[in-house]
DNA sequence: GTCTATAGCCGGATAGAC
DNA sequence: GTCTATCCGGCTATAGAC
């Protein structure tokens, strides 16, 4: 990546089209047509399209993985970490609203920074359930099986990117509230 | 499709592919290595690579709608609804595990069939919103937002299948019991 | 920095022998 | 029903002019 603000740019728009087809059926043609240039032209500011698939993804994911980092480390009740969580999934997806859908479904296309990338979402995974586990180690989080509680709560919200936009209206933090209060209290 | 059992057999196979790279990054020379024959013999079974999307796809999109017709038509109370809606979920995704993949994430590659999917899944979701609406109505449910309940259902129960072979030894009875206390009645 | 032209490869699909 | 051989178009990427 040569220019930085051309570079996002290219970025930027490539993954708008990752979410509309997924990575593999978007061209370098595609995202060349929606630049307003010719795909060699591309080429001046990108190796190739697999960088620009790595500059839509780990960025992202290195701000998700440094986010729960914090929460982990922070002196908050487990019930005040649960809601940061929240917020953070609601506001990462807000700000990378279209990276998001490369970042949960074409994230297996990385070639060369695929195992950095497990790493980070591994690392994730297991900040979280750490975390649901001292709740019930604690007496506070009630439930029979860690695996159902840790998978619930995780495909809601990295699917929140397939809803956001849709929810403009209601704004972030009434959204973090109630999304709060459904994952965590339930509806009966 | 001109054999019926090797059509499935196709179908079948290519499913485990799609669900590993999606269906766009699956070439048909891929499937044919994984049926132990060539490429062009796939045509003496199939018309082309898109009625394979098709026939893994329709089938069980079809199923999960006549389901929730069945359940929205039966005499059950909200909460019996709910927990069959749920007991469907599973129930179909272990059945059709590697489907589901396609199911959730290249439904939009689908071509002369695009149209009959968004209808069966338009009003799955309709029937599914109907239904938590009038939870809220007869005060059975109790939640602020409509649309949040629904999406975070929704959103676990179309990923169980990235989840559920890895809890085979779980029983799905006990697995449906598990999820519905958790969707439904929270964790604190 | 963008273009035209094109290399080189791989995709889906077909023809026709066996 | 499967094969070999092949068509043809689209793909990523490069070369070199402007």
């Amino acid at each position: 990546m040569k220019s930085k603000s051309r570079g996002a740019e290219i970025v930027a728009i490539s993954s708008k089209l990752f979410k509309q087809k997924g990575y593999t059926a978007v061209t370098v043609r595609d995202i060349a047509e929606a630049m307003g240039i010719k795909a060699a032209s591309l080429y001046n500011h990108i190796s190739g399209k697999q960088e620009i698939l790595a500059e839509t993804i780990l960025p992202v994911a290195e701000l998700f993985y440094e986010g729960i980092l914090q929460i982990e480390r922070s002196p908050m009740t487990i019930h005040e970490k649960l809601g940061e969580i929240i917020k953070q999934h609601i506001e990462l997806t807000a700000n990378y609203y279209y990276k998001m859908a490369a970042l949960n479904n074409d994230w297996m296309h990385l070639e060369g920074d695929l195992e950095k990338f497990l790493c980070l979402r591994n690392g994730y995974e297991e900040i979280f359930r750490k975390i649901i586990r001292a709740g019930k180690e604690e007496e506070i989080l009630n439930y029979q099986d860690e695996e159902v509680v840790v998978f619930s709560i995780l495909s809601t919200l990295r699917n929140l990117y397939l809803w956001i936009p849709k929810k403009a209206k209601l704004d972030q933090e009434r959204l973090t509230q109630n999304l709060s209060k459904v994952l965590l209290d339930g509806v009966f």
